[in-house]
RNA sequence: GGCUGGGUAGCAGAGUGGUUAUGCAGCGGCCUGCAAAGCCGUGGACGCCGGUUCGAAUCCGACCCCAGCCUCCA
């Protein structure tokens, strides 16, 4: 039984799906005006582990991540960079594909864009203004009138009295209570704009996404994700803003992905304190990277160093050299109890980490059966690589993981065999000296030898 | 201040009312020319204080500490 922590009521809950066997998720995705940062590799690969895990399952899903591609940030990053908001969203959008491959993350079924999705923000714009929700304002604003919306909190926990406190109106705005949230921004002289009922302007963010997720997926869908800062206020006016319109039910399940942290604080771009996923990918093998984020659970916070990854380096090598030279075989029955355990714990709210802890034991059972000598080894080591990909792990060659990154500045693989071969030569003549000044040489170079069964073998550290 | 999550061995990180997480590091052994890798064995833990219980690190209560949200942020 498939439990997920749902956000709104805070528990785990069992999951169904609306439709038998069909999963619809919405996930909040990139406003791109800049690289992604670890942050959003984070929400990329956690809920592309979800989409997996939940295919292998047997559930049928529809994922959608959306994309913003206008809003205030992009109008200012353009504007500072003499840049057409077309060709900067193009641009990022490009980089992001780029960022999100590398890790292994498929991409979703569809990618909606809030550019050109102003039909369904404006239709539902006036649905809201229709029923009360929404009023617009004489500065040709347009507002969501929060008080009207009883349940509003709920996902976040807090009141409508608790938030009046720290609720404040910007200059400019022409709201009727601080509290209430805008939903169309009037255009302002030279910012990109779209004709409405209400006078030329642009939409807020949070409507993009009431709009998208319910054209996407319908009024009433399974998932919604994001990152945990988007519980409030974002998903909160998202709720707000899509059961108003709909009259329905509109998330089943929220769930919310932990930050990721530098020195025990928010990684952020307000910050400043992030690193983009392609400055730490020129440092980490992307899949080390990917192993690093499902290595604590999604809702934890998961903290960036050096140590860290260097921890899921090493962690993700001892599984590759379980399956280095194991002969290909079809699966072990004996493997099944690992399944078992594997399901079970991503069962449990998909509880990753768990979950690799019984990959780990199956390649212990692995290397015992190739130190035994005995039968069994490559059909044990097909399952590892099944379950591994689950996670998106475990796919390459392992010779070609094993010996591949970290050789930027290093020692060239045919440099690498010619010294194996010298001290090949060397070791048959029993002139240790020379053989372990070979050795020591390579590993300075960060090349470590292994000599098992007459063969010497090497890896990259 | 309100709200939401957390505090597990040297580090990372799961889980659980009584019985091994797991990885790295440590210690002892096996293997090896010596290593590496691997295998076997082993030490070490559940923030603090109360309560419930035959038994709690696991449930309950108070407290302390950390992070986040309450303003754009994944």
């Amino acid at each position: 039984m498939l439990q997920i922590y749902n956000s709104l009521s805070r528990k785990k809950e069992p999951f169904t799906p609306k439709i038998p066997g069909k999963v619809r998720m919405y996930v909040c995705g990139m406003t791109v005006y800049d690289y992604c940062h670890l942050g959003h590799a984070r929400v990329m690969v956690v809920f592309d582990m979800v989409v997996r895990y939940l295919r292998v399952r047997g559930f049928e899903v529809n994922y959608v991540r959306n994309i913003t591609d206008i809003d205030d940030k992009i109008i200012r990053r353009a504007a500072e960079n003499h840049e057409d908001i077309g060709a900067l969203t193009a641009r990022f959008i490009q980089a992001m594909n780029e960022d999100a491959a590398a890790l292994g993350v498929l991409p979703p079924d569809a990618e909606p864009r809030a550019t050109v999705h102003m039909p369904q923000i404006l239709g539902m714009i006036g649905k809201l203004v229709a029923r009360g929700f929404a009023y617009g304002a004489k500065n040709h604003d347009v507002y969501y009138h929060v008080r009207k919306f009883a349940p509003y909190g709920a996902l976040s926990g807090k009141t409508l009295d608790e938030l009046k406190i720290g609720a404040r109106v910007e200059v400019g705005e022409d709201k009727d209570d601080p509290l209430d949230f805008v939903l169309w921004k009037a255009a302002k002289p030279g910012e990109p704009q779209w004709d409405s009922p209400w006078g030329p302007g642009r939409p807020g963010w949070h409507i993009e996404c009431s709009a998208m997720s319910t054209t996407c997926l319908g009024n009433h869908f399974d998932i919604h994700g994001g990152g945990m800062d988007l519980k409030f206020p974002h998903h909160e006016n998202e709720i707000a803003q899509s059961e108003a319109a709909t009259g329905e039910k509109f998330v089943n399940t929220w769930m919310h992905v932990g930050f990721v942290r530098l020195n025990e604080e928010k990684m952020s771009k307000s910050l400043g304190n992030f690193f983009t996923v392609r400055e730490v990918l020129k440092k980490y093998d992307p899949e080390v990277v990917r192993y690093f984020i499902l290595g604590s659970h999604y809702r934890s916070p998961l903290d960036y160093s050096d140590d860290n990854l260097q921890g899921a380096k090493t962690a993700l090598t001892r599984l590759y050299l379980a399956l280095k030279d194991l002969a290909p075989a079809g699966e072990d029955k004996a493997a099944a109890p690992y399944e078992e355990r594997f399901h079970a714990a991503m069962d449990d709210d998909f509880n990753t980490a768990g979950a690799l802890g019984v990959l780990f034991e199956l390649a212990r059972d692995i290397n015992k059966l190739r130190e035994d000598g005995a039968a069994g080894a490559g059909g044990m080591g097909t399952a590892l690589r099944r379950l591994g990909g689950i996670l998106g792990l475990l796919q390459r060659d392992p010779q070609a993981f094993l010996q591949g990154g970290g050789a930027v500045n290093g020692l060239t693989d045919a440099q690498i065999e010619t010294l194996i071969l010298r001290r090949t030569d060397a070791r048959k003549n029993k002139n240790w000296a020379e053989s372990d000044r070979i050795r020591d040489e390579l590993k300075a170079q960060g090349v470590i030898l292994e000599d098992s069964a007459g063969v010497t073998t090497w890896r990259r550290l």
